[in-house]
DNA sequence: GCGACAG
DNA sequence: ATCTTGTCGC
């Protein structure tokens, strides 16, 4: 699988400024295919001091319930351990940090991906390029952007149930949506990345949020890269 | 200058 | 993100 965007990731934050200005006119928010079989979803833990890295890739084949739920019926695995973490994490250049960790997880596969879900923001970024956004765009696969915070944007409180959401917005622009995936549980922040409407971005994250805030394929990745963590920590 | 600030 | 136990609320 070959990057359809090439650029340098070891830069001065001014010129990833740059880069990502540049890039966001590319980021397409067409419609998401109906028939969404295979999703893929990565996350890094790190050591204390940043050093180290672990990466993981999952790939999760699932089957819709009436486009009601989505359950797993195949999971691929793939984890890379990074011994030097470069770009320090500064919020609005994340994807400059994750992005060269990721690669070479992306490199292994031939599975074809139908969208990308990243624990991150897609559009509803400083410059239009979440993490969500540069990593489908750099693939030239859909992707959604799914964080468990804010990094821009204003709105209103969602409502209390699961599923309520109300619009995160920039200005007078409505970047994402403010989904509440749990019941009396905090919102997520969802917003499209790449090949993948607002609303269609929220559909498919509610799918995938079954018993627990976090989205099923987020939570997976998240469990693996953090038990591999901890188990170089106990050696 | 001050506050906000994905992971 | 990581460190880190108990504790308060639903």
């Amino acid at each position: 699988m070959l990057p359809v965007i090439n650029h340098p990731w070891n830069v001065k934050t001014s010129d990833a400024r740059d880069i990502q200005s540049r890039l966001r006119q590319q980021v397409i928010l067409t419609p998401l295919s109906d028939s969404i079989y295979t999703i893929a979803a990565v996350d890094v833990s790190y050591t204390r001091w940043d050093k180290i890295g672990y990466a993981v890739l999952g790939i999760f084949s699932v089957i819709n319930d009436n486009g009601n739920e989505a359950f797993t019926i195949k999971e691929e695995l793939i984890k890379t351990r990074i011994d030097s973490v470069n770009f320090p994490y500064i919020p609005g250049y994340f994807s400059f940090r994750e992005i060269p960790i990721l690669l070479p997880l992306f490199e292994t596969i031939s599975t074809k991906i139908d969208v990308i879900i990243v624990d991150g923001q897609g559009i509803a970024h400083p410059r239009g390029l979440g993490l969500a956004s540069h990593l489908g765009l750099i693939f030239d696969i859909p992707s959604i952007g799914c964080a468990k915070s804010k990094l821009i944007g204003e709105y209103s409180e969602p409502g209390m149930h699961k599923g309520d959401y109300s619009d995160l917005h920039i200005k007078n622009r409505i970047v994402g949506t403010v989904l509440r995936s749990k019941e009396k549980c905090r919102p997520l922040f969802v917003s499209p990345g790449y090949k993948c409407t607002i609303e269609d971005a929220r559909k498919m994250i509610l799918k995938l949020c079954t018993k627990y805030r976090l989205c099923e394929p987020i939570r997976r990745v998240d469990e693996i890269s953090k038990t591999l963590r901890k188990s170089y920590q106990n050696k």
